[in-house]
DNA sequence: TTAAAATAGAACCCGTCTGGTACTATTCCC
DNA sequence: GGGAATAGTACCAGACGGGTTCTATTTTAA
């Protein structure tokens, strides 16, 4: 497992959906990207509003209004999107920025979760939305990037 | 967020604790472990009746029984021990190696998704038991060996 | 043969999280 | 003023996870 949930996943879909609009920085509104992506509008409309709040989207509202991406692609990454959806990367209690485990001191494995989380948290860093925008692209990006230079 | 289960962490400082032990093969019982790691005993014993199930971990039955590592340390990666607590590792449902997801056909991250995941496994399928069970050696490892280098 | 000690396995409870929906308030443009 | 959009909150049902308990089975030792 270790799976993220499906308000995170939705979100990054919609928000692939946005960046690869025809122009920067047009506004979409909940009801086009629910169409656009065939998520339920509710589910969407809920998940525009979270990401509007965490500051990766500007909303507008009114007549005319919708949301549109605080930043370009290329300068929103993965790992930020996270944060936003689901709060800071944190594989075990103690490995976040703040932990309260009460083992914590005598445990001997805690600062390596530590160390794992911030690679994890660097690598997607590393992946902007618009990475996520072009598929094949990223894929040959991934691969060949990694092949054996994956030194955890 | 994006966190394993306190089973699964628990599995994994259980393991390191048996690492740690004096012999290779030593055996130890369930009340054994849980006095060494401060866990209560009842979780204990239900994360190593999983952990022997997956093939993780050799019981012995009877007066003297108690658990063992099936293979060394060194030779017993993060990944494996995740797979044998939470399942494969699928970040999103259509990542993983059983996926259902109905947008799947016209969904443009799909692929990415299944890169990143395999990028991750890799990841963590480079850390050994060993690793884990000695925290600075594994510390300077991590943080030497990725400073830069991680291109996801 | 019996008792003790250990694992095997299942059942169970309860709190929390999650997906999803609904409703009201607010803002902006026409 | 009315329509269309977001903002915010509340709510519900189901799933999941942490944790406990109980019974069976196996093995060893007295």
């Amino acid at each position: 497992m270790l799976r993220l949930s499906k308000q995170t996943d939705y979100g990054i879909v919609l928000l692939t959906a946005m960046a690869n609009g025809d122009t920067e920085d047009a506004s979409h509104s909940a009801r086009e990207l629910s169409q656009l992506t065939r998520l339920p509008l509710p589910m969407v409309g809920k998940i525009l509003k979270v990401l509007a709040r965490e500051g990766i989207l500007v909303s507008q509202r009114g007549m005319h209004g919708g949301y549109s991406l605080a930043r370009r692609p290329e300068d929103l990454s993965l790992v930020e999107i996270l944060n936003a959806m689901e709060g800071p990367l944190a594989l075990t209690e103690c490995s976040g920025p703040s932990s309260s485990c009460e083992h914590e001191e005598n445990c001997p494995v805690q600062v390596n979760w530590v160390s794992i989380n911030r690679v994890i948290q660097d690598a997607l860093g590393e992946i902007s939305l618009r990475d996520m925008a072009q598929p094949t692209l990223g894929l040959v990006q991934l691969a060949g990037g990694t092949e054996g230079s994956t030194r955890l």
